[in-house]
DNA sequence: TTGTAAGCGTTATCAA
DNA sequence: TTGATAACGCTTACAA
């Protein structure tokens, strides 16, 4: 820590405390003769005013936190967080903000968030959101919530994930498949749809409602349902665990992109080819998704936008002129080259 | 900002400030009654301890700054940030740490420096970096520099780029290449070699080592230097200016992969075979350079490693027990199909 | 134009 | 096991 305090400073130019506080903050305050001689010490002495103390008097730190579910290493390799942070620092560069991140610490949310030093937090996708929200309001720090269910009081960005999810599938059905299976992000609930929520929910809703439109439902027949988690692996696993099967869907829907892939990895290796013999559409339309061969037929949503409106929304709830507004982001379908046309049989 | 402070908690619960501050932070030194009784209190009067406050007075903050030379959404786009922060990620979660990216604060690198409230920096590829580092021991805060000329005092990490740059340029010689063009990063100086500091000379340096090992050097003529952005526009750029001329060279070094993949796509729409009519080899291996077709020779340098070491050396040097280390971390070429094999005649 | 003094909300020291 | 009180380093009324 910098030795050098702001009373030395005073001293040592034969001025008041405030007087080298103004040099800094006002100095159109002082004679310039006094703000020259002030800073001349100051470089002198290597002084430089202590942000902590200045945050403590003025109230704010000029930085906002990104508060997030999982340690940062696994948050780095969630492949849309580099678009939505691109978003968040638009602003921040604007505004002249820092931008913190603040996973779990020693895994408590709670903790986190009390001891961040922030003017406000964008949450990201929380799972324990309602617990977590509370700590947030007792905090009394501004938030914004991005993909969790809106809470009142608290500006919410969500995107349309049940559409998304519905033109997806709709998609599909349009291109002739009739046996599909859906591979969903693990839930924690076991396959049990009813218990399902917040993101996982609207995007199974949005499956469900395109598939009522053809007099489809989750069969475990033609129609079928199962759940892994959201990386390569989880999709590699998916794939073998559907093709163990006797009767093979000809459609795989799939809830990530990084399913998706991890799908067409394990497919490739099989020997099945896209989408000749199996296809497959993910969600999310990560920067990957148009790479691989084929290029994967997706769910786009506005990234970068969602985090720019978050931290708008949040600036504007720090300055303390806004009403809480909900938002939801609309998605739209990237039609590439994953999903093949099935022949029906009239 | 919340409202209550510890002063509201003490008086309800008709204990001092003091006791109240060891319920949270010395629970063993109350009897459990008293602690139990004044976090009941807390806990209905929305009570959490202010952060910035305790950090005046312990004197660390809980987290730890990534100074970086560029506004975030450009920081973000940077193809080899994931990886690097997610080397730093990983500290930090074993040591239950939050991370700050410091972008400049409105242009200023010195406002950024002493406006963030962080117990240590991790200064990542400065340009100006010599009056920033002046600022950063004003600032009197540890740092750690990745990507910088060492400077006394300071740990420093930076990759082998000569060795790197040495090898790339071997690669292509090895396999026969004679007419060579060099694809630098802008440097600001025109292409006046004898000035580039930095990554910039270091690669440069390995080029014309390798160059040199086979008698050659720039002339213009065979062994030619370009300087282009380092973005994929830079990189078409680059292509046709160097196919504007009548002779063309057989192979591209580029400094950064993604000049690299601009080179391919300029070349793809130019309707020239890579690598049979024209051989490239970049530099990072970023994620993408796997992936473009063909798959992109170039140099990798351990990413997560340098992240993952720029924190523990910062951590040792925060504790204070630390002789500050200078490492040069190895890199390697990664051989993939971009550059092709020219017969030599006899 | 400059100075005095009262906060800001904690933790740390020392005493009881 | 608890409490008074002094830091921590700055900003900001208010006064001069």
């Amino acid at each position: 820590m910098g030795r050098v305090n702001i009373s030395d400073i005073a001293k040592k130019a034969g001025v008041s405390k405030t007087a080298v506080s103004f040099a800094y903050n006002n100095p159109e305050r002082l004679s310039q003769a006094t703000v020259g001689h002030i800073l001349k010490i100051a470089e002198e002495l290597g002084y430089t005013p202590n942000p902590v103390a200045r945050t403590l008097t003025t109230g704010h730190t000029g930085t906002i936190g990104v508060l997030v579910p999982q340690p940062i290493p696994e948050i780095i390799r969630n492949p849309f967080m580099p678009k939505f942070l691109e978003g968040i620092g638009e602003v921040c560069t604007k505004e002249g903000l820092s931008l913190m991140i603040v996973p779990p610490l020693k895994g408590s949310m709670r903790r986190a968030i009390e001891n961040a030093a922030v003017d406000g937090f964008i949450t990201l996708g929380l799972e324990e959101y309602k617990a977590t929200m509370l700590v947030l309001r007792q905090r009394g720090v501004p938030f914004v919530t991005v993909d969790s269910d809106p809470i009142e009081g608290a500006p919410s960005i969500n995107i349309d994930d049940e559409s998304g999810a519905r033109a997806a599938m709709r998609h599909v059905l349009a291109a002739g498949h009739r046996e599909i299976a859906i591979l969903a992000i693990r839930s924690g609930v076991q396959a049990h749809i009813e218990e399902y929520h917040g993101t996982l929910r609207y995007r199974m809703n949005g499956y469900l409602a395109a598939l009522e439109e053809y007099h489809l439902t989750l069969d475990r027949r033609r129609i079928s349902l199962l759940e892994c988690v959201s990386t390569e692996k989880g999709g590699q696993f998916g794939f073998r665990e559907i093709w163990k099967k006797k009767r093979h869907p000809s459609a795989i829907v799939a809830m990530s992109d990084i399913i998706a892939i991890g799908v067409m990895e394990a497919a490739l290796n099989a020997g099945v080819k896209i989408p000749e013999e199996l296809s497959i559409v993910g969600f999310d339309d990560i920067p990957l998704a148009k790479l691989v061969n084929p290029p994967l037929t997706t769910v786009a949503q506005p990234l970068t936008e969602k985090g720019k409106l978050a931290a708008e929304l949040l600036l504007k709830t720090i300055a303390g002129n806004a009403v809480p507004t909900h938002h939801i982001l609309p998605i739209s379908l990237v039609i590439r080259k994953s999903v093949g046309v099935i022949e029906r049989r009239a």
